[in-house]
DNA sequence: GTCTATATTCGGATAGAC
DNA sequence: GTCTATCCGAATATAGAC
């Protein structure tokens, strides 16, 4: 396959999808027709629904794109070893990290309510990078670093708080970068489960 | 003015108002038509737009009733005198048990993202209900059984565990009531926050 | 205040040339 | 693969009788 012509494919279906970030996170993904969409990555409609199909693939392709992105970091946040209190902690680091580096990103993963345009995906709590997160507090219960709890439970208690704030910084009550608040997030966040 | 107009008036508004609250529960307000709404209210269309101008209307009823509704019971508790962390402790008991109760209330009000389709409403972290209970860590705060914390990340943090584990249930995650999880839940808040 | 019938706009999707 | 022009259904909202 010439080189160009894969490029050019693999431009198009990236400006669709950049601009279809860009505009499902600011005014959400009824509020925003293929029209706009291609008015805002400069493609014409065909191309979208040649890629796509139809409106919905464009949203699932970018959920499914971002939740493996999401996936992958936290794998190697895992692979890279340590107690299970440094493996969480590094994961609410790098979702800190994201929401600062790419808000769109993270607004549309964790803030969209995605069971209404993506009637067959199953709930993001039962995506992949929660249940690897979940993961995490397991292994902490396990090795007894984690007090004994239903590990659903304890993985809400413990990122409960974190996720939270990265709602309040979305909706831009919180001013500061959350970064300047990991430290006293984790410390409370650390404390509602740990042994 | 006679009982029985009252009663009609009533009548019409609060069957259009539990139409709409199950229909945007359980489809989101932007797959619910009015026509929708008209049908299960067993009500013409034009008495909706009569009583509440436009879709956007009978979800902004909805809306600021709801949060009016759950806004006094906080107050209520707030009166019952106690500790900060007997309020605190109510008032997430107060939200576990509404979302057992009335689960397609909290679903519209917890879970919606209200600005993609009330764009001149604040984020709900701003609204009375949670104004209230971020109050409540405040006086938390200032009697010392609260560790001195800046109040919004003190009430991110305490709260966030237990709205997660109102999320999962809603999201049909969590197969027991949310009473069951009480005592845990509140545990683990509290010790991320108490001195 | 409530109803039915109707107007109008809009947005998702397709056709078919290049 | 990309484009433009077009179709068609759906949904919001209104008109106007009762």
């Amino acid at each position: 396959m010439p080189a160009n012509l894969a490029r050019n494919r693999i431009d198009t279906r990236s400006k669709v999808l950049e601009a279809a970030l860009h505009l499902f996170a600011g005014g959400g993904y009824f509020n925003t027709s293929v029209h706009d969409i291609q008015r805002e990555a400069q493609v014409s409609i065909g191309s979208i629904y040649h890629h796509f199909g139809d409106k919905e693939g464009v949203a699932r392709a970018l959920y499914t794109e971002l939740l493996e992105q999401t996936d992958g970091e936290l794998k190697r946040i895992n692979e890279r070893g340590g107690s299970a209190q440094e493996r969480c902690r590094a994961a609410v680091a790098l979702l800190f990290e994201m929401t600062e580096a790419e808000p769109k990103s993270m607004q549309f993963i964790l803030h969209a309510q995605h069971r209404e345009f993506l009637p067959n995906e199953p709930p993001i709590c039962s995506s992949a990078p929660f249940r690897r997160m979940r993961e995490m507090v397991e292994a902490g219960i396990q090795s007894g670093e984690i007090r004994p709890l239903d590990a659903m439970i304890a993985a809400a208690c413990l990122f409960g708080g974190p996720i939270r704030l990265i709602h309040l910084r979305l909706d831009g009550v919180l001013a500061a970068p959350l970064q300047e608040h990991l430290e006293t997030a984790w410390d409370c966040a650390w404390r509602a489960v740990a042994v």
